[in-house]
RNA sequence: GCGCCUGUAGCUCAGUUGGAUAGAGCAACGGACUUCUAAUCCGUAGGUCACACGUUCGAGUCGUGUCAGGCGUACCA
């Protein structure tokens, strides 16, 4: 059993408080009799967007009103009756409204959250809602045919920002890359390269459309040319082809992955398709469909029944001419995954492949899974920009937008930051000319620079010899009673309630947007207060405030994978 | 045709799983650097939450329908 902690008191997680002291109110006045009809819904408690509403209300009255057959607001006087008094967090409790409660924290309640910030370091916000849980999160998994584009980086930015959030919540998390390196792509990819090494050889070629058009095709036909000449000779067109096919595959992914690593993402397996075929995976798995009844046959193709699943129509899984399908490596792909012993799995694709979800969700279920188990995330496409004007981009042209490109030109930090910047389900606006200017129009920069701000007084602070220690003592609730100063500890003492939220959903956008608030809460408070004074307690205590905000800038940044500076 | 996603300020987007008077950033306008980094701050202005019904104490949020845009709808991946 998990000892809970409770030395560091109810300031732990203020809104959790507020809920076990309407809770126990109401459980209160049903025992006592003050309300006629024993039930008790869960206190539904949040924070009111304007500040005359309280630093928390709850609905709780107006809930409970029609079983109870009371008006809400008299409901509410019941309830705060039962309160138990007197207490230290709340200052006091209004009715407003159609019967609205509205709690109101003493501001030395908050102050207690600074010391928990700083005993926790870098784990404060961390949770163990995850339980443990194993849980996989398969993202990117571009085909090794051409370079990264834009897109990818997304797709890379938000799975890994997920893992990110979702390991720190209490998951055991596993980063996995699915490589596409079998079947009648790569076979393209081979007769590309193979095309072009005739070319240089001086043989006139026709380049069909449904060939990689890009330019490194041309560049791995050098490579190709270059080191493997002798090789090649002895083969016939077919072996050449498998050659290239090979040889471009392997080429690629090695761009890939050194892309991704200055991306600042790793995996924990690079898991091979073709694998999937050489460990009789694929065949396993069609033949226990097959024993079950779901794949049958019909006009000399293999079908999968996904429609019983609530798929638009059956799929194919082995064509008429003997080869499978991309379905069928997949089915057995996501087998095996629930086989390796993961209690989740997630998969992170482009929004183009929503079609794709209930065959693959059908062929789970099938599999005796729950659907619960199964996640896709769907990433919203990039449109890339150049000071507002659209980038061209194009796979048929051979025009990439290549994320190592792009990572060149405006650095990861700020790719990392603007593709977590929005919702993954909306559409994403790239500009590559905002994103390389250091100014306040650009979110990563104005984050990032109140990290290296507070570096930047901590230091001036030891340099000049001001500080005292910066510990923790119950006389900062009277140093730190500033306006500016209470806000942020109010911001402050949210960041675990965001982190837990957008775990639960999987949103890191959430993490960006409250690093935004954070940060814009410091640079007011910058701007009318002083860190370093004449008074060496309230310099001490502004210190040990600023160093909470820093290391929670930081955990963030962390989080969404993006440096956090010392100095800029 | 059918399915999924989107529609909120001039632009780009949030909106805590149904709450009170709708929130940021950019752009616009007006201010603030002898100061711990101006890569910053303060202020002003900006709205029929695409539209119409419905559900209820209460709707940007849920339901139905309409309109507009994107994507998908293969024995491709």
């Amino acid at each position: 059993m998990i000892v809970k902690k409770r030395d560091r008191g109810a300031n732990d997680n203020m809104k959790k408080s507020i809920k076990n002291i309407v809770e126990n109110a109401v459980k209160k006045a049903i025992q006592n009799g003050d309300m006629p009809v024993p039930i008790s819904p869960d206190a539904e408690i949040e924070a009111p967007k304007i500040d005359s509403h309280g630093d928390f209300s709850s609905n709780i009255a107006m809930v409970m009103a029609s079983a109870q057959k009371m008006p809400p607001r008299k409901l509410a006087e019941i309830i705060i009756k039962n309160i138990e008094g007197p207490d230290t967090i709340l200052a006091r409790i209004e009715i407003a409204g159609p019967g609205f409660m509205n709690f109101f924290i003493n501001e030395a309640a908050w102050h207690p959250v600074l010391k928990k910030i700083h005993h926790d370091g870098d784990r404060f916000g961390s949770s163990s809602i995850g339980k443990g849980k194993r849980v996989q999160v398969e993202f990117v998994s571009a085909n090794p045919t051409g370079p990264l584009h834009v897109g990818h980086g997304r797709g890379a930015a938000v799975g890994d920002a997920v893992a990110n959030i979702l390991s720190f919540c209490g998951h055991d998390i596993k980063r996995e890359y699915y490589i596409n390196d079998s079947g009648r792509q790569i076979q393209t990819l081979g007769r590309s390269v193979f095309l072009r090494l005739q070319e240089f050889l001086g043989e006139s070629i026709v380049f069909p459309d449904d060939c990689y058009q890009g330019a490194y095709i041309k560049d791995i036909a050098r490579t190709v040319l270059e080191h493997h000449k002798t090789d090649l000779d002895v083969c016939n067109e077919q072996e050449k082809i498998t050659f290239c096919a090979t040889f471009a595959a392997q080429n690629i992914l090695e761009g890939i992955k050194s892309d991704l690593l200055s991306f600042g993402v790793t995996f924990d397996l690079w898991y091979s398709e073709q694998s999937l075929f050489d460990n009789g995976k694929v065949e396993a798995a069609l033949n226990e469909f097959k024993g079950n009844g779901h794949i049958y046959e019909k006009d000399g193709a293999l079908w999968f029944n996904t429609s019983r699943y609530g798929d638009e129509k059956d799929r194919v899984v082995v064509r008429n001419n003997g080869q499978t399908t991309y379905f069928a490596s997949d089915i057995a792909y996501h087998q095996d995954k629930f086989k390796r012993g993961f209690d989740k799995v997630v998969d992170v694709w482009g929004a183009d492949h929503h079609g794709y979800i209930p065959r693959l969700k059908a062929s789970i279920e099938a599999s005796g899974k729950d659907c619960d188990q199964f996640h896709v995330i769907l990433i919203q496409l990039v449109n890339l920009l150049r000071a507002g004007e659209p980038v061209a981009m194009s796979t048929r042209s051979g025009e990439f937008d290549a994320l190592c490109d792009v990572i060149n030109e405006v650095g990861k930090d700020a790719a990392r930051f603007i593709f977590l910047s929005r919702h993954y389900e909306s559409p994403l606006d790239f500009d590559l000319e905002l994103a390389k200017k250091k100014s306040n129009d650009n979110p990563v920069y104005y984050v990032q620079y109140v990290h290296a701000r507070i570096e930047s007084i901590i230091r001036k602070g030891k340099e000049e010899n001001v500080a005292g220690d910066m510990t923790y003592n119950d006389q900062l609730s009277t140093v730190l009673n500033a306006p500016e100063e209470i806000k942020m500890l109010k911001i402050l003492a949210r960041y675990p309630e965001v982190v837990e939220y957008s775990a639960i959903h999987m949103e890191p956008h959430r993490i960006t947007f409250y690093l935004m608030e954070l940060a814009s809460a410091f640079h007011g408070y910058y701007n009318k207060l002083r860190v370093l004074t004449d008074d060496p307690s309230l310099t001490s205590g502004r210190l040990y405030l600023i160093r909470a905000v820093q290391q929670v800038i930081k955990n963030g940044l962390v989080l969404l994978g993006v440096s956090a500076p010392l100095s800029m």
